[in-house]
DNA sequence: GACCCTCCTGTTGCATGCAACGATGTACGC
DNA sequence: GCGTACATCGTTGCATGCAACAGGAGGGTC
């Protein structure tokens, strides 16, 4: 068997998936040593990984005591998602003055509502497809700038885009929303873009005012298949 | 003489001021084991320094190689200059909606162009005090989130800051222009909020793109007392 | 003369050991 | 019974040592 031990960038990926796919409880105090173990390395690399966690404000590190899975609350998500929509607004007007026919064609046709193309009924599937639609946009934008911190925002918000998915008809609406902001940008439609993505983003955050900590803690047992 | 050993956030914030202060040259190659030599630590803390450093783009780690001192190119710092306007305008709007008269006051009287509180010859002096002006916007507004992307934005074009500062009669602007901020805030008019301090972050942009990096490379020498 | 193969050096990546610090439980004084 | 001093334990923070890998110099071959 070839398993190689593990990298810090590894222990990195892992430990994030843990924390947003809530196996990893918010609230909950874990140590280096057990999740050294746990991944098979020593403290050094899972050090390295919750610094970074840490610094996307995942995990809060307790100087001489542990670390803290970060609480997502309502109050501190609304802020990420007014970040999120601010910045994505700013972006659509460079690609409105950038990007090409082209490449907005293409976006289109990615998100084309009659073969929807890439559908998946996975819901973590389905919201890192819907986040290529927005990584695309900050690409389109020319701004590395922002895309990196659009990035940056998005970790904080994964979480709850997935649970996002988990509505009724939601991934239809965002082939029919992607479709349509891709339109109105090769159209040079600024402000029709600028409507649509607001709205399209203003129905994520109403989804994440709404989901309490006790739901989320429903839909972890749910998907561990424990009793709620 | 007290002098105890530099933490690892210590090793960071210097790294940062000898990047920032162009001691270490952009484009240069440094070791970690030369900056723990340096600071009087062990490579641990540089690493995790450095690491930090990494995420804020202000070094590249090439893997099993070295750390790359990143070049700030105007490029670059056009489009760093961009996404604080556009941050700090929806700053603004937060402001207007949820900063009281009294907060509103003191920021204005903080910045009254006849008395000149605080002022200062020194250029890294007043480019902090400018700072200060834009933090406490970000802290007014009442979001969190987006104060701290402005504060990383700000780690990055802290040093052409600096420079503005050097140019004839800028600090006279400054005051008024800040003053001129908040007494729109004060009286609830975003608009011209809106439109001064895009003005006043345009003022300084414009600085940002015209300077090279080879009068940044001028500017160093001067202060280090070393020949153009 | 050009190219390739090999060895060597420099550097990072990770493991491990030690010290410092916070928290907790306990015995003691009142 | 209640509050306080103290010892112990758990955990992080840093130092150090070792291994793996990239790059370059040198010699050999065609």
């Amino acid at each position: 068997m070839n398993t190689p031990r593990p990298s810090a960038q590894d222990v990195y990926d892992r430990l994030r998936e843990l924390i947003l796919s809530f196996e990893l409880y918010p609230g909950s105090r874990v140590t280096e040593s057990a999740l050294a173990e746990r991944f098979g390395v020593s403290r050094t690399p899972v050090r390295e990984a919750l610094q970074r966690l840490a610094s996307e404000g995942h995990v809060t590190v307790l100087p001489k005591q542990g670390v803290l899975i970060r609480q997502l609350d309502a109050a501190e998500l609304a802020q990420h998602y007014r970040v999120r929509v601010v910045l994505e607004l700013a972006v659509l007007a460079d690609v409105c003055a950038n990007a090409s026919d082209a490449d907005l064609r293409a976006l289109a046709a990615d998100w084309d509502p009659q073969t929807q193309p890439g559908r998946s009924d996975d819901f973590a599937v389905m919201a890192a497809r819907d986040e290529t639609f927005h990584r695309r946009l900050a690409e389109l934008g020319g701004n590395r700038v922002m895309a990196q911190l659009l990035e940056q925002v998005g970790h904080h918000i994964r979480a709850v885009r997935r649970l996002d998915f988990t509505l009724n008809d939601r991934v239809e609406r965002t082939y029919e929303e992607h479709h349509a902001i891709a339109q109105c940008l090769l159209a040079r439609d600024l402000r029709g873009a600028r409507r649509l993505l607001r709205r399209h983003i203003e129905n994520s955050r109403r989804v994440a005012s709404a989901v309490s900590l006790e739901q989320l803690r429903r839909v972890r047992a749910a998907a561990l298949g424990e009793p709620g």
